[in-house]
DNA sequence: TCGAACCCTGCCCCAGGGGCAAGGTCAAGT
DNA sequence: ACTTGACCTTGCCCCTGGGGCAGGGTTCGA
């Protein structure tokens, strides 16, 4: 008759294939239309309606079989499902909106692994003129700290960012940094260690927790990257010890 | 070592399941750490990175495969990648919303299923009285139409909309309506098939394709639905006929 | 010393189709 | 009358991105 349209046309007004058409038929999402002479299936204005409907339904992410509960749901309960799905989507949008601003960050540098305290921190050692050596070693460390425990983490950068503002430990800071190349028996480093030491005790009673030492990241981190340390350092940590 | 995190506290720190890590690691995407004495894994900060890498350009919508090659791509192949990605992802983020509108749409009538022209002309027959039985037929046939034939659709539908402007068409459209209901052998019948088949002659000369007449686009949906004919009908379409 | 909370491998399961094989059918042109 | 290309049919296996569960071993704190 006139008005049977073929699986083909069916698909194409829906914008699905017709793969895709035969599946519903399996899941018994859409029912099987009758079959012309040769087996061909004939479809109707109520399957195209149908369809779209599926469609619309599946666009928005609901789950086939769900999408099946719903078709022949009173309008009641289709109405609040309706409401539930568009809150979904509501909340689905958002989330690829932040990930595009993630994705941004991918470009552009440490933001993305680490937390905003700790991200400030490491450019301030950049602004400081500490090594980019050393700025990657102090990274993977406040990674590892914030995996191991993100409480902890978020008082020791707290206290980091204090210290880093005092010029004596900026000077001892950038000193370690330029150690790192330093020949192992270079005639600075023991000077170096006693000057660190007296810093630390000078500011021991001060805080509580120990704020935590340079190469004792550089050690967290050790197994992260092959250049985590250096002659010198090993040289500095024991002449510290000591 | 103190450094060391188990798959658990690295699967929390990037928001994702252990299940997901270890599939990761099948996919060649992560690299498998070495193992502690107990033969569990023990990962370092720069797992930790690339997994927050993998994740954001997964929740990207990348399939894992690209994510593997990205992973370990130039800077600048990196960045136009991520280009086209963010790119992607406005278009994904504007198809959302567009079913969102659709959803509603479902809640609301008929314009998800047939052009908007086909729904204006449905309203206007709202509008001049026609029953909601005619207009459903209508619009299954509308439908059949547009997925036949999409283009003789679109003309047929502007013709349409012209035609039911003319005030006599409007009476002839009301009454085969309502002549739905009547008796087969109503003393009526003759009388409207004569005016009906009055009304066309004198319109063929007007437009070159013969405008879809009311019956016929009543027998091309006759099969989507059982209500599609009346007996009244029938024999109207009989008496037009001879 | 016990239980809770971890970790391991291996296996099968799911949605939502895509692809391909190996046919039958239909309409148009020649 | 034949061919060609565009349709249609069923059936089967394939993919992604994991989830779930079984059937173990380990570690840590009370």
């Amino acid at each position: 008759m006139a008005g049977m349209i073929t699986i083909g046309k069916l698909a194409d007004y829906a914008g699905v294939t017709i793969k895709a058409v035969r599946h519903y038929h399996e899941r018994g999402l859409l029912t099987e239309p009758d079959r012309d002479s040769s087996g061909y299936r004939r479809y109707t204005a109520r399957h195209a309606i149908d369809l779209v409907k599926i469609r619309t339904l599946a666009d928005a992410g609901v789950p086939l079989a769900r999408v099946r509960e719903l078709l022949d749901a009173d309008p009641d309960t289709l109405t609040a499902a309706i409401a539930d799905i568009d809150h979904d989507l509501k909340d689905r949008i958002a989330r690829l909106r932040r990930t595009r601003l993630q994705l941004a960050q991918l470009r552009g540098g440490d933001q993305l692994f680490v937390s905003p305290d700790v991200a400030t921190y490491l450019d301030a050692l950049r602004d400081l003129g500490v090594s980019e050596r050393q700025i990657r070693l102090e990274r993977d460390g406040w990674i590892l700290m914030q995996t191991a425990s993100p409480a902890d983490a978020a008082v020791w950068i707290a206290e980091k960012r204090e210290l880093i503002t005092d010029p004596a430990f900026r000077a001892l800071y950038l000193e370690h940094d330029a150690a790192y190349d330093w020949p192992p028996d270079d005639a600075r480093l023991p000077a170096l260690a006693k000057r660190t030491r007296d810093w630390f005790t000078s500011h021991h009673s001060h805080t509580e927790t120990r704020p935590v030492h340079n190469p004792t990241i550089a050690q967290l981190a050790a197994q992260s990257q092959p250049e985590a340390t250096s002659p010198a350092w090993d040289r500095l940590a024991q002449l510290m010890r000591d």
